[in-house]
DNA sequence: GAGCGACGCAATGTATGCGTTGTCAAGTCG
DNA sequence: CGACTTGACAACGCATACATTGCGTCGCTC
């Protein structure tokens, strides 16, 4: 094998597509194992080798290793010492914790939110996740609803200046996307989320803490059952 | 150098102290340097080369960086290209961010323990901490009521039952405990923040989860203005 | 024929070496 | 006199080599 020089045809590449992006293996390493367990290619369940993850990644064993230990550090896989790296499966109670963790903080989020006295330029990026789930539900476009929501709560976490909070929700984000993606076609088309983004956005320009934390915390705790019974409805430890 | 049968030593020495106990480097180095930061040792806004801190804990830097990797990603630390790892100052304006995260987490576990319908018997080690408050109040004993104090809250978060909250709770724990530390002696003995306890030990265990929740909720955060007053009157990034 | 033990293989944990790159500093030019 | 450039050194990223260790299989014995 001749990996020594062959970077360099990555950064030859580079220079036609990007000229900004030159990413260490390592990260390059996470970024491509997320992917690749958020596309299913590596199932919930399954093990892998790390040097098998690290042929198919073609780099060395240690930058694949030095991913994996992050990952397991945000709870996506398992290293067992001589069983390979487990995909670790989300279950409903799983789930259960996931949700129960992402409405307590992002409760948070939109209550120190509605403290800051945003103006309502400040708040454009979340009116138009809004608008966009709006357009989402009038065109029947479930995709386009799923991002527009995920979008709405990382933008209203973001509201939330809480760098904690933000790191935590983007972890379990993760996992919840997972889940999501099986559910996401088994349901009907959620038209009354939107009502309470809306409600929680008014609240927030309006300044009440206490209406925009109580109307997304029970926001997300109805996102939760109804994911949660989807779930145990489907069977769990899906991707 | 000859480390390569040196782990034997360990073993050996591992036969007349402990038998279960045979840890590997990693964990070995992520421990340590654990306790280095804690102790001090490794001060707040220091820098460290990696092969600096592999000499030290007697091993080589692969092992080092895993553990760092880690430390990194639980907000510890911060690996920094070509300047050494840098240990990561607490400033009173993370303990904000880290003190909202912990009362709203914690609040959930509350609230989940009262759901629980646990039994006087479940609850015994939640009030053995209690009543431990209570005798190091008397005797005044601060860091005995330091440690009482901290394993209150994780016993009710372990009650809480919810893994993600725990690893959540363990994490930013860590990073109370360094602030914690140097305000310990510049306040008055807290002698209300236990009455606060058994109110939620009592909600708990009548199944009151609202009134665990909120009582919870301002004991957190009483407990919060005071940590952040005293840190902007001694001056920030403390270790 | 079945159970137990030993050998071999394979995967991980760890060490080490090397190429790359950032940083510091000295020297030169404007 | 100051700023820019260039060069050397050193730390890190990563590849690779190696030793340990657990598991599976094969063979031997009862």
């Amino acid at each position: 094998m001749l990996p020594l020089m062959l970077k360099k045809a990555g950064a030859l590449n580079g220079m036609q597509g990007q000229i900004s992006k030159e990413l260490s293996n390592s990260q390059r390493a996470l970024k491509e194992l997320r992917n690749l367990i958020f596309s299913g290619e590596l199932p919930a369940g399954s093990d892998h080798l790390e040097s098998e993850l690290a042929e198919r990644l073609g780099m060395s064993r240690t930058p694949v290793r030095e991913a994996a230990l992050t990952l397991e550090s945000q709870g996506l896989l398992q290293l067992r010492p001589r069983k390979g790296v487990r995909i670790l499966p989300v279950s409903a109670d799983d789930m259960r914790e996931i949700y129960d963790v992402l409405t307590a903080l992002e409760s948070l989020a939109a209550e120190r939110a509605a403290q800051s006295g945003y103006s309502e330029d400040d708040l454009a990026p979340l009116a138009k996740t809004i608008a966009d789930m709006s357009d989402a539900i009038n065109s029947e476009d479930l995709k386009v609803w799923a991002e527009a929501d995920e979008a709405f709560h990382r933008e209203l976490v973001r509201l939330g200046k809480n760098t904690r909070v933000i790191a935590i929700f983007e972890m379990l984000s993760d996992q919840v996307r997972r889940a999501r993606a099986t559910t996401l076609f088994a349901r009907p088309l959620p038209t009354k989320s939107n009502e309470d983004h809306l409600a929680v956005f008014e609240a927030i320009l309006a300044g009440d803490a206490e209406a925009a934390k109580t109307r997304h915390c029970a926001h997300r705790k109805h996102a939760k059952t109804v994911l949660v019974d989807l779930l145990e409805k489907l069977g769990l430890s899906r991707v």
